[in-house]
DNA sequence: GGGCATTTGTTCGTATGTATG
DNA sequence: CCATACATACGAACAAATGCC
């Protein structure tokens, strides 16, 4: 069973509901400034979603200039410019 | 901008211009006697249609035996028999 | 160097829901 | 109703880069 399950009839897209999940989590720090966010099988296993629905999510993440994505390592937070302090955990 | 855009209201389906098309750059060597054509992504990017349109379009082909299909590999042109030399460039 | 597991990149196969003419 | 088309999603296979032993 899926750990963060996602409505597949939501309003919104499965895919753009597993990137607001993950882009809140990068606002909340749980992946540190510039660490690496989970690989994308564990991302479809917790999300209960295909790897498509999850690459789509991190495109749109890539998009807004969030993560950056390396091919044989993984993707990896984008630290912010300096003035703009993580949002940090609360 | 799809860089080869075709007509939606066309006397003919999209699906049969993109066809069209493919099957002339075939028959004009575009793309090697038994070589790969473009993925069906970038086909899709190219004429400005969704995939089912050009998966449709690669069936017209397929059923005309001009290319053979591959999971995971591509689609490539079927080469001619002796005797039937190729169209030739021009 | 080789071999292997992990990870992302790419490709086709299939299915569903929606919309249009 | 039906054919066509688009968007989304899941599945499977192949490919390439990385990293570790």
């Amino acid at each position: 069973m899926a750990e963060t399950p996602i409505d597949p009839r939501g309003r919104r897209a499965p895919y753009q509901q597993v990137a607001d999940v993950i882009i809140r989590e990068i606002d909340a720090g749980k992946y540190g400034p510039d660490g690496p966010i989970p690989s994308e099988p564990a991302l479809c296993e917790r999300f209960g979603v295909a790897r498509e629905t999850v690459r789509r999510a991190l495109g749109v993440l890539r998009d807004a200039g969030r993560i950056e994505t390396l091919r044989g390592r993984g993707s990896f937070v984008i630290p912010r410019s300096d003035g703009q302090p993580e949002p940090g955990n609360e």
